[in-house]
DNA sequence: TTGAAAGCGCTAACAC
DNA sequence: GTGTTAGCGCTTTCAA
């Protein structure tokens, strides 16, 4: 019982394995009649589905990206592999995910390791140096995921609107000492969130206290209440939606609540903001357009050689977490 | 500049591309001076990396297995992702991961795609039928994951001890009457967690209030709050982490709060029940081990034919989501 | 222990 | 439009 191969369904019918091959993968060269007559015999025979591997050695195309996320345990990179695989499958390309289990040190070993194998690469890697980034993709076209890098395609999440939004919101609540979590340097997503805020307070009616930098975790979030609690902020934004949960939990700890106490803006919102009761004020981005869109600038650049970058934005989402200043 | 393959390194040392192959895939076959002789000359060359494509068509192995989860974005998921990810990398094989994107329907129909791409599978689908699971695999080697089904092999998690235990932490608190939050019916874990808690119940001093079914996720949680509410339970079994978020925000909703007017207990120890405040009462699975024991028993049946069931266990977590009863 | 040679299943010039 | 003919890079008999 051979697999069926254009050779079997060739000799069925007496004609040139080339015909059946073209059948499949270049219909329009074939004779209306002929490929019909291919595909019923093929489905006589029990289904014909092209071999890709030899597929792959013939072409020299592997028919498959890469896709590094930094930290799959992550919440905010689900939804994100989510899109990306969809858009994928949808032109038959299978995506072979490499997770850096938080380990950064080794992630630019992974990401060679992954261009070897692939078409394409689409990355999120917040942290690696551009510099070990642009070598370690070598030559393989590459989009990065919410970063920017000079040359390279990308697809990033302005969330410049959104984070005036917020801070318009907790004036608004009449919050007029803010704290900053700021997240650990040399992510490029992060600084863009600290320099928008920054600015912002420059003219906004607002005394900001910048603390940090924090660990992006839980753990850093915990560390970060504790500043929080020698200032005299009565709001604060967390560097994303998993420290401000170790916000919540270290203010809790001091008999302090969100937002009775202190109001508490997160990023990302992952699924744990959702969750979470008091729900998390937070800055969702469009996981889902975004994982598209990265699938479509490489499927752009594999073609084209060439792709700009796309930008896409995020949304302030308002939810329990901000509540009316209080006097402390 | 063409990739430096065995001919290369073959026609540089006069030798034949066999004694090449040989050198990097049986090496035991090949005189250790001429084996010496070949690396060293593939290292001058740029380094020699076997085209696994190649090897692929040649062999008829893919060198990849496929991982199927029902919903990446459930963060009992990604944990286990990782580990499966490690050990095969450990043995140098790729995972091909395919998420559900929590489409029950269309499960079946992605793992026969799966299955038509790697040597073996490794399936956590806890609500697909037994049958359909059993030919959609068809003849590929499959090891389930916290499922068992006959003749399969598989990775299970055995809770009961833990929700023995966790049965009896609830009663050292004092509560007597307890709600179980039922998830949907046909997942062959949460069948296997309400047996074992209805068993308990008949021999315990406790009044069992068995509510549900809910849907596994924060709305089924919030729902299920409402019915417990109506309840005299002072403490309650979720049926797992998302569910018992909702549970808790279905209650803040009704100014009761956990611990203090209700406890709970959750089940799977998600990242979210670390990070949540109160943190989560719940019953852990060791991901780390459940993820290696799949590969490892995917690769016993890829070698022999035959793996036997492999099982772990869980384990009680105490936090802050379980406190003393009150009376209400 | 090594070499020669025949594939693995498909694609892609190039001819007809 | 279709057939012929080489490969793609590796493994694996079979002989030597």
């Amino acid at each position: 019982m051979g697999r069926v191969t254009i050779y079997a369904i060739a000799e069925q019918l007496q004609i040139s394995p080339a015909t059946v091959s073209r059948a499949y993968s270049r219909p329009d060269l074939v004779k209306a009649e002929v490929r019909a007559e291919i595909f019923a015999t093929a489905e006589k025979m029990g289904g014909y589905h092209p071999n890709k591997t030899a597929r792959r050695l013939s072409t020299g195309r592997t028919g498959s990206i890469g896709l590094f996320v930094p930290d799959i345990t992550n919440p905010f990179f689900p939804p994100l592999i989510r899109a990306v695989q969809r858009t994928a499958a949808a032109s038959d390309t299978t995506v072979i995910l490499i997770d850096g289990g938080q380990d950064t040190d080794n992630e630019i070993h992974l990401i060679e390791r992954l261009a070897a194998q692939v078409d394409g690469l689409v990355i999120a890697s917040p942290r690696s140096p551009a510099q070990k980034l642009i070598e370690a993709t070598g030559s393989v076209p590459t989009v990065l995921l919410d970063r920017q890098i000079d040359g390279m395609a990308s697809v990033i999440c302005d969330r410049t609107t959104a984070l005036l939004e917020a801070g318009q919101h907790l004036l608004d609540l009449g919050h007029r000492a803010i704290a900053l979590l700021r997240g650990t340097d040399g992510s490029w997503a992060a600084e863009q969130r600290t320099r928008t805020i920054q600015d912002w307070a420059t003219t906004a009616p607002v005394d900001l206290i910048t603390l940090g930098p924090y660990d992006a975790s839980f753990q850093g979030g915990l560390g970060a209440s504790a500043d929080l609690l020698e200032t005299q902020a009565t709001a604060a934004f967390a560097f994303d939606d998993l420290t401000a949960c170790g916000v919540i939990a270290g203010l809790d700890a001091a008999q302090k609540s969100v937002p009775h106490d202190v109001s508490l803006v997160g990023c990302d919102d992952v699924l744990l903001a959702q969750v979470l009761t008091p729900g998390l004020t937070t800055i969702s981005s469009p996981n889902d357009r975004m994982g598209e869109l990265a699938m479509r600038q490489l499927e752009l650049l594999l073609a084209n050689g060439t792709a700009a970058p796309v930008t896409t934005s995020g949304a302030l989402v308002v939810r329990q977490s901000t509540g009316p200043v209080r006097p402390r």
